[in-house]
DNA sequence: GAATAGATCCGC
DNA sequence: CGGATCTATTCA
């Protein structure tokens, strides 16, 4: 499988966003294919960048390829892959993953993460240099639907979330 | 320092 | 549809 390079994340958001459903994502001993996606990033207000670099966004605002991991409603964290250049809040959020072998299927982003056993330890890891945590291109051919965002108020009508068909 | 909303999930 | 459960951010 093929490692993608940083140069993959670093195009607009939606574009990674729709291209990344089909990639299979590798964490540790265990690989999956992503197969549910949303994009974040500028000044949309339902996004964390969109008001200034915090303490828990500072990774969106970094260079792309790297782990975003938040903490949310407080059970569970959420797992995204930034993108675009430095300086811009860009992320995009794996809401559903499908595990090889097992054939497990985890939709919903606080799903996945509790059972790959993503924590906030995996916040802002480069994944174009890490060997743990990195996306691949297996060759597989998924076609992504865009709809509506879910669990958001704020822009709640843009579609910039993709689903594998 | 205190209040509150939040990129969720599950059970009723 | 409400509850669980806690943190970062916002507000006073």
């Amino acid at each position: 499988m093929k490692k993608l390079p940083r140069k993959f994340f670093e195009r607009s958001t939606l574009e990674v966003a729709g291209d990344l459903v089909g990639k299979v994502l590798v964490f540790g001993d265990k690989k999956a294919v992503i197969t549910e996606t949303e994009a974040y990033f500028g000044d949309d207000p339902a996004s964390h960048g969109s008001r200034g670099v915090t303490k828990r966004n500072f990774p969106m605002f970094g260079p792309a390829g790297h782990t975003y991991v938040y903490f949310i409603y407080g059970m569970y964290f959420c797992l995204n892959i930034t993108t675009e250049k430095e300086g811009f809040p860009a992320a995009v959020l794996i809401r559903g993953v499908r595990v090889l072998d097992t054939n497990e299927l985890f939709n919903g982003p606080g799903k996945l993460c509790s059972h790959l056993g993503i924590t906030k330890k995996h916040n802002d890891i480069d994944v174009c240099r890490s060997g743990l945590v990195y996306v691949a291109d297996a060759g597989i051919k998924l076609k992504a639907k865009k709809t509506p965002r879910v669990g958001i108020k704020k822009n709640a009508h843009k579609k910039w979330r993709f689903v594998a068909v």
